[in-house]
DNA sequence: CGACGATTGTAACCTGGGTAGCAGAAATAA
DNA sequence: TTATTTCTGCTACCCAGGTTACAATCGTCG
C-alpha cells in the first residue's frame, strides 16, 4: 500500500479508533498497515470464504461485515459476530490455523485489509505490545459469544429484542438513536437474536403501539428508554 | 508446593496429558508448578466466585468443573463449560481482567491448582511458548462457544442431545462408552444442551427404544453409532 | 435392614414462537 | 413514469418443547 495516498491516512484513522490498534506506536502500526493490500465487496454480497480465512486476516476498514451460520434445511440464520472498522476478522483462525466454517456478507460495501495470515501470527511473535491488545479484544469476543448462547437458552424473545436494542442505543446522542444496527431489517435483528421475521415485528410492534420505540422503514430510535431496561430487569410483557 | 509429594509428580502427569502445558518444557514447567497452590472442593458444591477468578488462575488437576449460568426468574441454567483436568479458569478474566459473573460447580470432588492471576499474566510475557500454546486452547473454547450458540438456535433438542452424546463418544474404546459426562444426570444433560429434564428424558427413551442407546442409572453407552451419526445429518425423527 | 433423598419414567396439558400466506407501502431500477 | 423488488404489517394456524405432577426405582447411609 502506498503511504502518501489518502485512503493510507483514512486507515489510520480506523486503526487509532479501534481498540486493537490504538495504544500501538506509530512506527508498529505503519509497519504493519505496509503488509496490508486493500479488498471490496459490495454490500449485500457474500465476502471472504472460510478457505481464505485461513490464508488471509481482515481488518475491517468501511462498512459492517456480518459473521453468521445457516442451517441449510430450514434456511434459518444466526448472526454469530456483526463486525465493524476497527475489527479484525478471523481471529479463531488466527488462534488455531484451522478451518473455520462460517457465512460472511458484507451488509455495506466494504472495505478491508487483507495480510497473509501467518504475517498476522508473526507479529504476535515480534511485537509484543499487539498481543497485549489481541488478548482483551478476544476477551469481549468470548463475552459476546457467551451472552448470545446464554441469553438464547434463558431468555425469551422479547427480552432478546430489548437486549439487543439496548445495547446499541447510542448514549451520546441525546435522540438516543442506535448505532450500528439502526438501519437494520426486522430479518437482520431476528438473524441477531436467533429468531424470526415475524416474532420481531410482533414485538417492535408493540413496543411502539406501548410508546417505547420510534420506527420507520430500516430506521428505530428508542423514546422511553427507561422503559425498555426495566422490561429487560423484570421480563415485563405487557399487553 | 512441595517438589518431592506424589502429589507433585501427579500435577506433572495431569499437565504432560493437557494440549495447554504438554508442549512446555520440564524446567518452565516446574517453575510454574512451585508458583501453584492446592485448593479443593467437594463434589456437588459451588466452587470459585467471580470474584475469586478476578484474583487468582485456577488449573483443574482432578474432577470435572461446571461452568454455568442460570436465569434466576426461572431457574433454568445453561452450561458453557464442563472442564476436566487439564483444563484452566477462568481463561477469560486472564484476558482482560474484568469480572466473569458465572456459576462454577464441582461435579466432582474437586482438586485444583492456584496461582495469583497476575501471575499467570506474567508468564503469558515471560514464557512465549505458554502463548503460544494458550492461543489454539482459546481456539477451542471460542469454537466450543459459537457451536453451543448456533445449536441452540439452528437446531431442535433430539438433534442437540444427538450431537452431545456423538461428541462424546470415546473411540478409543471398543464398548463406545461416554467419556467425561457418561455418569451425568438427566438433568445435568439438559443444561448442557440448554433444554430441561422431562425432554431429555423424552427423547432418551426414544432412543433406547429404536436400540441406539442403551443406559442405566447415570449411565448410558452407544449400541448403533451409525444410527446416531445419520440422525444428526438427516435430522430424522422417526417415531 | 429400612428409610430417605435423588433420579428416572410417564402422562396431561399449555403456550411461545414458529410456518405460511398475502396485502400494501416504500425503495429501486428500468 | 411504470415495473419490480424489498420491506413491513397482519392474520390464521400449529407444534416442539416447555410446565406440573406423581409414581416407581435406585443408592446410600444411619
Amino acid at each position: 500500500m502506498r503511504t502518501d495516498s489518502p485512503f493510507y491516512s483514512h486507515c489510520f484513522g480506523v486503526l487509532h479508533r479501534s481498540p486493537l490498534f490504538a495504544d500501538l506506536d506509530e512506527p508498529t502500526l505503519e509497519n504493519m498497515l505496509l503488509a496490508f493490500h486493500r479488498e471490496t465487496w459490495k454490500k449485500n454480497s457474500p465476502a471472504m470464504s472460510s478457505s481464505q480465512t485461513l490464508k488471509h486476516f481482515y481488518l475491517v476498514i468501511a462498512g459492517r461485515l456480518k459473521i453468521s451460520r445457516i442451517n441449510p434445511d430450514t434456511g434459518r440464520e444466526l448472526t454469530i459476530f456483526l463486525l465493524e472498522p476497527g475489527d479484525v476478522f478471523d481471529v479463531i483462525c488466527l488462534l488455531d490455523l484451522r478451518e473455520h466454517e462460517v457465512i460472511t456478507t458484507a451488509l455495506d460495501d466494504l472495505e478491508v485489509l487483507c495480510a497473509p495470515l501467518q504475517q498476522a501470527r508473526d507479529w504476535l511473535k515480534k511485537h509484543p505490545e499487539f498481543n497485549r491488545t489481541l488478548l482483551p479484544y478476544l476477551g469481549t469476543q468470548i463475552r459476546a459469544l457467551e451472552e448470545l448462547a446464554s441469553d438464547l437458552s434463558l431468555h425469551d424473545t422479547a427480552t432478546r429484542l430489548s437486549k439487543l436494542i439496548l445495547r446499541h442505543v447510542d448514549h451520546e446522542d441525546h435522540h438516543q438513536e442506535l448505532k450500528l444496527i439502526n438501519d437494520l431489517s426486522n430479518e437482520e435483528l431476528a438473524s441477531m437474536i436467533g429468531s424470526v421475521r415475524v416474532v420481531v415485528n410482533r414485538h417492535l410492534i408493540k413496543l411502539k403501539k406501548e410508546g417505547v420505540l420510534e420506527t420507520s422503514r430500516k430506521h428505530m430510535h428508542v423514546k422511553n428508554l427507561h422503559s425498555l431496561v426495566s422490561r429487560i430487569e423484570n421480563h415485563l410483557v405487557l399487553q
